[in-house]
DNA sequence: GCAATAGTGTCTGTAAGACAGTATGGT
DNA sequence: ACCATACTGTCTTACAGACACTATTGC
């Protein structure tokens, strides 16, 4: 590796390189309000990341950094954006990229979530990363029924609903919300008993 | 700065670290049609880019690199993602920082700008690179009337068309159009006189 | 019967898309 | 007068949002 060289004939290893650092927004709706899983550092509290190791993939140091700081596994991360601001990290030249990782409620344990209303003050630029990942899954769930697949397999439109309400932080008409969102459902012929009122329909994602 | 340690008390310099490019697609409209400006490696053509300078902001990054390698000067680069598969550049671990800007005619000379249907084979992953930029651009004039400021200060109606539809790839009806975009942009009192038939009202951005 | 939840009929407004018309300039 | 271009009236379709109504269960 170190013997090739670029187009500037200068090796790779002259180049001064950054640290490069995973942050991640781990958010995970928990009795209907949206919540994010922090960690403590020293002083303040923050988004879990770590350094990314050699020929280690973004995504493969996300799940590497949930699975040791967070004990939370098995989900999929994805990228938001680069965070580079020369200062942002005190101890050095480190860059951070951002990602988003949406949490069903069985994967993660209760203590470690904060409601998004308590959060403030994280450490480094944690704040502007986790504004950027809300607004992300906001403008995801906007767009589609349920594209993180934080319900399954089998659901009713009232827990869907729900889910919609507490991630976009308000309360969602449910006519509307039925027939916006029936399009991309498949019914099933299974019904919720329900524990009092009309059995509900179940349904399911598309696409097996 | 080397003094300091993280929380698994070690120095930032005990990680490896990749070395960190950017690698920017320039898109530009040219008598109608969507460009590329791409610049010629030994073997293969490619986007232009470079390598991060220490402390470096990624976009100065970019700025730095499409002065140097294609003239281009004053733009506002858009952080795409970014790609980092752990074999995509031969020559050691590079992890790249995709970028887009859009470039009107005006800052862009000619001979360096390639039609998008003659682009093909790019090296290591910038057709990947150079799709999602497309895309990207595409839904984001989908989206409002001109984001890039790729028109200005003033234009007619059918310029802003002529612009869309290239950037789309395919033509857009008149009327649609023009009542879709009338909303964002502010009317003027001039005129520009037609060559034949009708002069068309010139409009500008909205704030000043 | 009542309470509670599931689901529908229908009216509003808004916006896209298309067609055909009118308006205004140059020659 | 004629042509080319700029702009508008209007119809259709679709969908979001809201309100009220009906439907089906447990008690």
């Amino acid at each position: 590796m170190a013997t090739y060289r670029d187009s500037s004939d200068k090796l790779l290893t002259d180049y001064p390189r950054p640290s490069v650092a995973v942050d991640t927004a781990v958010l995970a709706v928990r009795e209907g309000v949206l919540c994010v899983a922090l960690v403590q550092n020293e002083k303040r509290r923050r988004l879990p990341g770590t350094f990314v190791h050699e020929r280690e993939t973004l995504a493969d140091a996300v799940l590497r950094s949930l699975h040791d700081k967070a004990h939370i596994m098995g989900l999929r991360p994805r990228q938001l954006q680069v965070f580079d601001a020369p200062n942002r990290d005190t101890r050095g030249w480190v860059i951070s990229v951002a990602h988003l990782v949406a949490a069903p409620q069985a994967s993660i344990s209760k203590a470690e979530l904060t409601p998004m209303s308590e959060v403030r003050g994280l450490a480094f630029d944690h704040d502007l990363i986790l504004e950027l990942a809300v607004s992300t899954l906001r403008a995801s769930y906007r767009a589609s029924a349920d594209p993180e697949r934080l319900l399954g397999p089998e659901f009713t439109l009232l827990e869907l609903l729900r889910l919609h309400s507490a991630i976009a932080g308000e309360p969602l008409g449910k006519d509307t919300f039925r027939r916006r969102v029936l399009g991309e459902l498949v019914e099933t012929d299974a019904y919720q008993p329900g524990l009092v009122g009309k059995p509900a329909k179940l349904f399911r994602h598309v696409e097996l």
